[in-house]
RNA sequence: GGGGAGGUUCCCGAGUGGUCAAAGGGGGCAGACUGUAAAUCUGUUGCUUCGGCUUCGAAGGUUCAAAUCCUUCUCUCCCCA
């Protein structure tokens, strides 16, 4: 995938840093591991620090010293996940801040402008994203919302600053019905943006929810396009995923159970807290090839955990990164070697995510 | 030597006659976490053959009933000399 910050390779996982820094890790060292693409997130950047401090920096490259790409959520997943402070109407959605309770407001297009002024490579439309178990009525309202929405934000992303070649990434919703997920596709796609995302999946929903309605929405989707399934960051959900078609995801997963103690191994989540490993000299994946992993046992990792040390949170960011990072590699190797399925299931048979 | 305060379940610390196996922290153990209001949150934490049993410095006593009241002992801390 071609971007104004560099060349991505796809399938690709997108570590999220939020607040312009993945968590706990330096931009150093997520470069370091190869990831050339993160996300950043329009909600909270808008909030704190403010657009006035980013534009005086220019953008949010040089602000965070990030030199790869920048994908910029719109906010959409915080009028989902904040919902108790927002109010959704036709011209935009209301809502307050969770930082000092101040009501703002967010309209499609002036997320357009203010992702344009973070300067992001990729820019997602302000969407409404929806949780299982609504009724479809409610449904349809939120995908129509979306729908405008995405076109609005297209005609003003039209309109952005010559010098500004952020791509925009359309997003389809649908809830967990299979007719407002193909009418959503259909609509997303006739607005032809450079790039398009399934929403509002992993959300909630049964892993066989999550599946099914990945596959029956990832069909409708053109393989010439970058497709984006946000939210998703457990290897088992990423392999259906690119089974599916799909190149990018993003997920604060790795790096959040990370800081509350639990890697990723070939054998599944290992929980470092755990008693078990008190004494446990082995390295976190025997086979890891990181830095953390040359370096430090789970019995030291344990520790640092135990005792509340910041370094803890620390090396299994970093672990949980690079082995994603790896596993991307893989994955993409298995394809351009024809024998992805196979490497899926070798895989799975031996990851069991608990 | 004189005066004062106090010893509570692994630790700190509430509790001053029954509603107390005993609040609340901490620690321990376990679980959760999927476009980040998250270095967060939740559960659990005397023993048990699930009928009960043992526990609040120790020993005696008062009472239908004591961590709580009385007596003695013991230990700790503070102040004065």
């Amino acid at each position: 995938m071609h971007l104004p910050h560099g060349d991505v390779e796809i399938p690709a996982f997108m570590p999220v840093g939020t607040n312009g820094t993945v968590k706990a890790v330096k931009h150093n060292s997520v470069d370091d591991m190869g990831y050339t693409l993160i996300l950043g997130n329009t909600y909270h950047l808008y909030l704190r620090p403010g657009m006035e401090v980013i534009k005086a920096a220019g953008g949010l490259h040089k602000f965070s010293g990030w030199k790869h790409n920048i994908l910029t959520d719109s906010g959409g997943f915080q009028v989902f996940s904040l919902a108790p402070f927002r109010k959704i109407r036709e011209e935009g959605v209301r809502f307050r801040s969770h930082v000092d309770g101040a009501y703002h407001e967010f309209t499609p297009e002036k997320v357009v402008e203010i992702q344009e002024t973070l300067g992001s490579d990729i820019q997602m439309v302000l969407d409404v994203c929806t949780a299982p178990g609504i009724s479809h009525k409610e449904a349809v309202k939120s995908l129509e919302i979306t729908s405008r929405w995405a076109k609005r934000a297209k005609t003003r992303w039209e309109n952005c600053r010559d010098d500004y070649q952020g791509k925009l990434f359309g997003i389809i919703q649908g809830n967990f019905y299979e007719d407002l997920r193909k009418r959503s596709a259909e609509e997303i796609l006739e607005l032809d943006t450079p790039g398009i995302a399934i929403g509002g999946l992993s959300v909630g929903e049964t892993p066989e929810m999550f599946r099914d309605f990945l596959h029956y929405t990832a069909q409708f989707l053109p393989e010439d396009k970058p497709r984006y399934v946000m939210g998703i960051g457990t290897p088992d959900y990423m392999l259906e995923a690119v089974e599916a078609g799909i190149d990018m995801f993003d997920c604060v997963y790795p790096t959040r159970i990370a800081r509350n103690g639990t890697c990723f191994t070939l054998d599944g989540n290992l929980a470092l807290k755990n008693e078990k490993f008190r004494l446990d000299q082995q390295p976190i994946e025997p086979t890891c090839t990181c830095p953390v992993c040359q370096q430090y046992s789970r019995s030291y990792l344990r520790h640092l955990f135990k005792a509340k040390e910041i370094l803890g949170p620390m090396l299994v960011t970093e672990h949980n990164l690079h082995f994603l990072h790896t596993f991307m590699a893989e994955v993409r190797q298995s394809l351009r070697e024809g024998r992805f399925l196979e490497y899926k299931k070798n895989f799975l048979d031996r990851f069991q995510k608990r």
